[in-house]
DNA sequence: GCGACGCGTTTTGAATACAAAATACAGATG
DNA sequence: CATCTGTATTTTGTATTCAAAACGCGTCGC
């Protein structure tokens, strides 16, 4: 251990990842995008060569897709996009509602000074990119508050479990596009919340974020419900 | 599709699991029970040897069991059993809680008859476990009860997560065993909803459930807490 | 004696090869 | 003509092989 060990152990974590995990995130997002719409059959062969790597690691992504209910697999048989039903959205909004409303709690009482400043951050800019009709961007910034608001909680298991869920649900988000009104309700609630996080005010913000998730449900409900029930491998 | 197929295709789901569905569920209990402790570095050429099969079933079986936070794995540094830190529970803890209030809410609003009656028949067969102080067979009726309440609370989405979650507080259940007085108090907070659940009392079943879990992790935190603080491959 | 370097072994990651199951299709049969 | 059956092809599941990275140990230099 001689002197000069301290500043490069500080560098260079530089961690070669596994082709498993670059495939996994590759296949998450293709599927929550869309690109791989629900219901599709997966087919290895095709995949394997579209990222040029054997069926191995393509294989071991697929079956971690499938423990995150991404994917569905029927053995022998082969592995599928799981589809969005309404159903499934239902159930799963009151489970992500506890978590949320848990998550506020805690974020209320545990979250630093320069957390909350983020989170604040944050949040003007989704302000700006809800005037400016950035759908794209405010997507990715109301994601983004909403892992702070996680990150603040200082709970990893809550973070795993609501990050898991989140991404199923995130698909059902990506397809039911906004209307104009719900967009201008949604950014009121982030304004309410953010206060709420301002004066810790646990208890509100608990109420609200779960508030939020309801009304966001509803936008779904209606959005998919009205554009045929079921929600297949449609366009895109 | 002939007059017969309606008999037939009732009956024969008769689905040969593939290898890794068999080894994910032989590791899962080898690791609750304490087979292979926490801490513990998993060799896989000797588990492969162990039963019988290639390496390449057993990597995928390891691989879901890291996606289900039980084992760690670090890239071409291997996997090992995740210890059960103190730490990790009082984490898991409140969301499990989380969760549970939510099945009791539904459970009670969704239960039909017939569930109720089951979980009224586990609850005296654990009655009965307890006075006989057999705990080996408490422990997985009660276990049963609380899958019960899943299965009632009609939700797989809740079901999924909830199970993944206790998988990991099984172990540490396992582990801190009850005192008496403790397990007596358990057993009477059990019969309290019990009857919440036949009265259908939403908002009380969920209460009970809640704080159930929240005495649940006080015993764990004293027995842990008492016996070393950290509880890594210790003794068995 | 202590620490750094080099080399062989072990272990993990990925690719390929092989076996078994399922699907698709064609021909036979009523 | 429809249905069933047998066979060929595709696809999945598992085993084996190959490559590369990490570990252990002995040697060398200071």
């Amino acid at each position: 251990m001689s002197a000069s060990d301290t500043t490069l152990a500080t560098l260079a974590p530089l961690e070669r990842r596994p082709l498993r995990q670059g495939l996994l995130d590759a296949l998450r997002q293709m599927i929550i995008e869309g690109a791989l719409p629900p219901g599709e059959k997966i087919n290895e062969r095709e995949l394997c060569e579209r990222f040029a790597v054997s069926r191995t690691p393509m294989r071991e992504a697929i079956n971690l897709l499938a423990a995150e209910g991404l994917v569905s697999v029927t053995p022998h048989r082969g592995a599928s996009v799981t589809p969005v039903t309404l159903e499934e959205i239902e159930e799963a909004f009151p489970v992500m509602g506890a978590l949320e409303a848990l998550t506020g709690e805690l974020a209320a009482a545990r979250a630093t000074e320069a957390e909350i400043a983020t989170v604040r951050a944050l949040h003007e800019a989704m302000v700006r990119h809800h005037r400016a009709g950035e759908r794209v961007e405010y997507f990715r910034v109301n994601e983004a508050i909403h892992d702070a608001l996680l990150d603040a909680a200082r709970n990893p298991t809550l973070s795993q479990t609501a990050r898991g869920l989140a991404a199923r649900l995130r698909r059902a988000r990506f397809r039911a596009n906004l209307t104009e009104s719900r967009w201008a309700a949604a950014v009121a609630e982030h304004a309410a919340f953010t206060e709420a996080l301002e004066a810790r005010d646990a208890a509100l913000l608990s109420r609200l974020l779960r508030g939020h998730l309801e009304n966001k449900l509803a936008a779904i409900r209606t959005a998919l419900g009205a554009s045929g029930g079921e929600v297949e491998g449609a366009d895109r």
